[in-house]
DNA sequence: TAAAAGTTAAAACAACTGTTTTAAACGATA
DNA sequence: TATCGTTTAAAACAGTTGTTTTAACTTTTA
């Protein structure tokens, strides 16, 4: 293993030492899983001692659970705002809902933010039943399903209202693959541009949406 | 640790080592994921000694990668059959090549069965960067995939060819999201049936793809 | 200013880990 | 039946792991 040299202490600055774990935990935790990051790793990063993450947090899982209540609770109310924000506007169209709230998440990934990465981190972590999924899918996640919902209902009245949390669910789908896979788009097609790729995103999840809404035409 | 007592082995029969200890590792790496199954828990579900993986596989690593080699090429190959039975009866329908590829998988989540929970394990570790991802996704789901296109288009043949690829990767996201996160449907939609389920992916994705194929009827 | 509380750090701890070593046991062959 | 090749298994190895212990150091409080 290499040796990690302090990563998130500011020179001059007496940094809070609970703040650096928590960058540290992001940053390798995204990075390389729970399990392969060790608190020896994380607390030379964060340029103190191995006995601190359980001073400060009661010990590495503690650590984690805090790390992501920090980060996600920000990104559910972010994507609620965006919401609040476009709905606000006058003549919204089905299409300028779903790219306001796919642009931010998509340019995140290709930008690497941490945001990003979290959400990849959470879905492995639902994915490894390591933390109680409960607490994010229901609780928080839910609520911005639930937000979702009502508003595509506004703006594509016809749908039936039973079905309208699988509609959310599936456009959940249609965002998460790009935003996991986002590697492999690039790497099948090197020309692809974010404007591109969030068009066709759009476009497939409003026609899928409108489709959805009309009488069955499945008759044939 | 709970003790592991062998659950590979057949009463009266002599098993073959190599494959109880593939079996051992599917059901094990499947449930925990690789770093939280050691050989030593592998080997007593093998009811084999902890010097098996190394003289047989040549170490974990290599037992890992053998697991999904087996399971992997034996998926795709399924799912290939499968278009192709339905591309072979006469009259087929968007919705029934829909339905036939996705019917299978997610009654296979829904099962519990082998195949789902190593393609829950694959999509983990793409996301953990622990398998070369070229390996399995470009040279065998990049196959699937343009199978998949080619009769997408023999079926909707206004779909930009350029733009094919995109829609067979959003039709993969439509099935990714329910397979990966089957228990979330069910405890939020309790009453939900396999067969609305499907019903609502393949109207869903149907009209996702008709809708693209149209003329851009984003103008407003 | 002294005492109490909080923080830091190194060493220790007990357990776990994958791999290697070694020799016994087993099976195949001449 | 003896020899050779293969398989098995226990012990050993060297390293890693999260947590705890202990005491020194620093900050806060009265």
């Amino acid at each position: 293993m290499e040796q990690t040299k302090p990563i998130f202490t500011q020179e001059g600055h007496k940094e809070d030492v609970k703040n650096r774990l928590l960058d540290a935990a992001e940053a390798l935790f995204c990075e390389k899983g729970f399990d392969r990051v060790s608190v020896r790793e994380l607390t030379a990063a964060a340029g103190c001692n191995v006995a601190a993450v359980n001073y400060y947090f009661g010990g590495k899982d503690k650590l984690y659970a805090e790390m992501f209540r920090r980060q996600f609770g920000t990104m559910i109310q972010r994507n609620l705002d965006v919401i609040e924000r476009v709905m606000s506007q006058p003549g919204v169209a089905l299409e300028d809902l779903l790219r306001a709230v796919m642009k931010p998440l998509i340019r995140r990934v290709i930008e690497n933010e941490t945001g990003g990465k979290v959400i990849r981190l959470l879905v492995r972590e639902i994915l490894n039943r390591q933390i109680d999924r409960e607490l994010f899918a229901r609780d928080m996640k839910g609520q911005l399903f639930a937000r979702l919902g009502r508003v595509i209902l506004q703006l594509v009245p016809d749908i039936d209202p039973d079905r309208i949390l699988l509609v959310v669910l599936s456009f959940d789908g249609a965002i998460l693959h790009p935003f996991l896979f986002m590697e492999f788009y690039q790497e099948i097609m090197p020309d692809l541009t974010i404007d591109d790729l969030l068009d066709h995103m759009v476009r497939f999840v409003a026609a899928g949406i409108r489709g959805y809404a009309k009488p069955n035409q499945e008759g044939n």
